[in-house]
DNA sequence: GACCTTCTAGGACAATCGTCCTAAATCTTG
DNA sequence: CAAGATTTAGGACGATTGTCCTAGAAGGTC
């Protein structure tokens, strides 16, 4: 098997178990036993731990630049793509009451280690922060683009965590629900007050 | 000294490293030079570190329940007592930038690490909850008051999250002002519509 | 078939982990 | 002061950690 295969499979299993146990509490054996290698193996393809760390997150935002790109070029009103963004929530509902959000949880714990690539991982919530921006500017709200992608957010980091503390899946549903009504709330062009009854 | 005292002084110790690094990062060692202990004498006071960890939720219980508690008996009215909770964020800003919310961070550890104890984190959120639900009757809202309780747990949990990876403190006091414009917007006698000019 | 690069298995390495024992120091009580 | 209970220090234990080395298997090229 090619050497990028194995590197492939290794960062794909190092990917899921950082996620699924933590960062600190993976260790290379279990890695290695999941994709089947020895574990001596593992330092023709990684160095160090960090190393792999370097190349989960750098995979993670790969994949999220090809997703993000993608709900871009769908054609849909930003509206849309940014209801597209609250439903991870729910289309990813068992792992996150499980697991929590796998950027939330991975800045968490970077954090707390002061590890050195604590400010990579926060690039996760950059490209994010980004592209919820993109989608406000669209509709009208240059100047608080920035503001409003970050309340949105936070409002899914907070669903993720109490979602993984309390375990409630109607929870979700309804903080997605009232999430949906406070984006529908936030054209420019159709205030709250031309709906209000008068 | 009595060994109450020490193991008093052990409970604290364990409590902040728990919180500054988390659970898996920190070492019996790392407890014991803190204190000036030896790293053996340890096993007298706390055969396992599960052991350890349960009296950190417990202390952390007793704790939460006497500012509650002092907070219910203060003579402000409910929104008053919703608003300094909301205002935890600002007072300890600084440590939630470093190290996320002590509650957060520790349920979502434990989880991923499937750990015993993870449902007695959780009935720290439990607590707040029930507070937070309390003061929402008290303003005449009893049939959605657990809703909004979690709601601003929620919302706490978000901000605490990412004032973490993008260590902005502007951010923070500015979701802070919303969630009091919020809380303000929840008064059933006073709804918002009354106050849309019409 | 010989050769050279690429990849692998297995284990050694020191350090640290949580756990546990024992002997001595310290404190309390008579 | 003597006797007994409480608390301590120090280190041993097996397992596991991240890291690293080396001998050989596997694969492609002449």
């Amino acid at each position: 098997m090619g050497a990028s295969a194995t590197r492939q499979q290794i960062v794909n299993a190092a990917n899921r178990l950082f996620y699924e146990r933590g960062f600190e509490a993976t260790s290379f054996a279990d890695i290695a036993s999941d994709v089947g290698l020895s574990r001596g193996n593992f330092y023709y393809h990684f160095k160090t731990k960090d190393e792999i760390l370097d190349a989960v997150i750098a995979q993670r935002v790969r994949d999220t630049v090809a997703m993000l790109d993608a709900w871009e070029a769908d054609g849909q009103s930003p509206t849309e793509r940014i209801r597209r963004f609250i439903h991870i929530l729910i289309a990813n509902r068992s792992k996150i009451m499980a697991h929590g959000c796998p950027v939330g949880t991975l800045c968490n714990e970077l954090a707390k280690l002061d590890h050195a690539a604590k400010g990579d991982a926060a690039g996760l919530f950059v490209l994010f922060r980004h592209w919820l921006a993109r989608q406000f500017v669209a509709l009208g709200r240059a100047a608080e683009a920035d503001a409003l992608a970050l309340h949105i957010l936070m409002r899914s980091q907070g669903v993720a965590t109490l979602a993984t503390a309390f375990r409630d899946e109607d929870f979700i549903r309804r903080e997605v629900a009232e999430m949906e009504a406070w984006l529908l709330s936030q054209h420019p062009a159709v205030s709250s007050v031309d709906h209000q009854p008068v």
